[in-house]
DNA sequence: CTGTTAGCGCCTTCAG
DNA sequence: CTGAAGGCGCTAACAG
């Protein structure tokens, strides 16, 4: 994979070398100061100087430093760090992307760490940013011990909380309408006369499923369901494992009639399963079980999905923009944001009780 | 949607103090750089002098100011910067996704920024990166004039291209096999019979449009097609500008009966047309025009829809270790990675010419 | 308008 | 094994 240059052997390994303030302060003849006024667009300089200031940083081919400009100012970096699950799951990335065009044109930039939901890699990156000295940190966090993140609250730096609110430190924080989302998906099968309704979630450890989860037991007790919870499910890790839940509910003697999934994941692997079961002509005309997924995706209106969809971009924005309230007025009351949910019926949440079964609402 | 919790206005507008090395080291007894060895795990301490640093930092709730560090060691830091066209794209999170996974366990951290595609954009953030003194820049190419990259290959700065190359600049280089991906789509419709095939793509500026329009036209005219071209469209920017051109194409005369969507947001538009067409009930049985789409994506296999797949994230792992090797040894050759392609046939591409038209092979 | 003097927090010699 | 000095590149006071 390595092999040795040829001719001119041309650059000595020599660790990039700039030219600093300095040589373009010499060059133009002019002190530190002034070179630095001048590359800082700051007032009180002669425009004759200032020409030659710029003159002289252009022909030296100068870049500032922006590190050293930083240290030198005592403070965090224009570095905003964002710690999130996994940058490869839509959610993150969009809400990466709402964080990333919040700071533009703000001169901030945008760091950003996987953690793969691990809490340990969590907070092991979390100290990397705190130690890159970021300016604000935006969190979507894994565990519930949040020590390190109180420390750096007290301290002064900006924590922003997203999709997951921490019950042991008092930070902004930006979350969706989890049980309202809820509460619409299940109201909603209810009305086209579903009784035995399934849900298939994550990891119970989240607090957003928690909120999902509770949500749908609420809902159907509240409509009078005997047995709210006999048809839940978590675990749902990947999509595969989602799909071996539905299969495992729809093979059971009185199997539901609908099925809420917590997370897109989860509603790809219900998908697939739905799919296997109909055999190769999956079209929404056939399926015989209802589906509302949580987390809207491209291409659900072609699948012909319900969903329960909200605008992660936008929590990525609002989140940014409390960062930056925050570093403005560090003694403002910390802040709730919740996101609204929409449910998006596109076929598959609609389809009605019948068939096999011929329950028409003799239970309960 | 915005609640306000209260609470004791804490922290006073103080720029977040922290303890520093020489804060640790007076409270350990002993000097500046003994502190720093133990805190940087470096040889010739003894046990005790150790503990005693270790237990002074751990106290004072000290973090190590990696930019400070940076600086001192008088290099670039242990960042690397990414210049991509847009995070919210799955394509490019992908990449970032690998790039991440390849940089992390070496205590390099990634900083992305997303040009939108905007040669201008890109340049300024390229700029804004290079002033952060990133230790290695990967890049998504949208502009042909690459000056300031150029500036930095030759001071030293290890610099990978990715998706596309550039011609202005020789520096490594990370691609789509896209000639070859485009070649064994536009094989396997001719295969199945067709003659009138199509091509969608996005702009025609962009190098990796160019690459598979090429290997189409050349491949078509390879089959003996007269005008190989006659059913090409570009301009496609996003899936309704992409919809509106397969509509068009529909609409003609003599219309294609398969179409190459170049891109994945292309592909998406394109169903959206050919479920139009084909009513609500839009199942792949139904569909009388094939379809092969350059990017896979999720949930293609529940569409049925026949694509050129490649590993994205990989792309991104190779960049990075592209970007390390360089570092490792600036003299090395430039080397050219072309990533794979392989034709995932689920339905769509498989459709066979026939109705309305009833041409058989009576052109060319 | 311009320059001088001190650091920012840490690491790197090079002596003890 | 440990420490003292010097400096990374830049900015922030204060002078002139």
């Amino acid at each position: 994979m390595t092999h040795d240059t040829h001719g001119p052997v041309a650059t000595p390994p020599r660790p990039v070398r700039r030219p600093t303030l300095a040589a373009v302060a010499e060059r133009a003849g002019v002190s530190l100061k002034t070179a630095s006024r001048v590359l800082n667009d700051e007032p009180n300089v002669a425009t004759a100087t200032r020409a030659r200031v710029q003159a002289a940083a252009l022909s030296l081919g100068f870049r500032r430093n922006a590190v050293a400009a930083d240290l030198a100012r005592g403070g965090a970096s224009r570095l905003v760090g964002f710690v999130t699950g996994d940058l490869a799951n839509p959610f993150y990335s969009a809400v990466a992307s709402g964080i990333e065009r919040e700071l533009r044109g703000r001169g901030l930039q945008l760091i950003t760490a996987s953690s793969d939901e691990d809490p340990e890699r969590e907070r092991a990156l979390t100290e990397e940013l705190i130690e890159r000295r970021v300016g604000a940190l935006v969190v979507t966090p894994t565990s519930h011990e949040h020590a390190a993140l109180r420390d750096e609250l007290a301290a002064g730096l900006p924590v922003v909380l997203v999709d997951r609110p921490a019950r042991d430190i008092e930070a902004d924080t930006v979350v969706i309408d989890n049980r309202g989302g809820v509460r619409a998906a299940v109201s909603h099968l209810l009305a086209h006369g579903h009784r035995r309704i399934g849900l298939v979630g994550d990891e119970s450890r989240l607090w957003t499923f928690q909120e999902r989860r509770e949500a749908f037991v609420e809902t159907l007790a509240g409509a009078g369901i005997t047995d709210p919870d006999r048809y839940v499910r978590d675990g749902a890790h990947d999509a595969d494992r989602a799909r071996a839940f539905v299969d495992e509910l729809l093979a059971l003697d009185q199997p539901p009639t609908a099925l809420v999934t917590a997370n897109n994941k989860i509603t790809v692997g219900a998908l697939h399963a739905l799919r296997d079961r109909t055999g190769a002509a999956s079209d929404r005309q056939e399926r015989s079980v209802a589906l509302v997924g949580f987390d809207d995706f491209e291409l659900a209106d072609l699948l012909g999905v319900t969903v329960v969809g909200y605008d992660a971009a936008e929590m990525g924005r609002r989140a940014a923009a409390l960062a930056l309230a925050r570093a403005a007025d560090p003694g403002r009351p910390t802040q709730l944001v919740v996101v609204p949910t929409r449910l998006v019926a596109r076929g598959s949440g609609e389809v009605r009780t019948s068939g096999s079964s011929g329950a028409r609402r003799t239970d309960a």
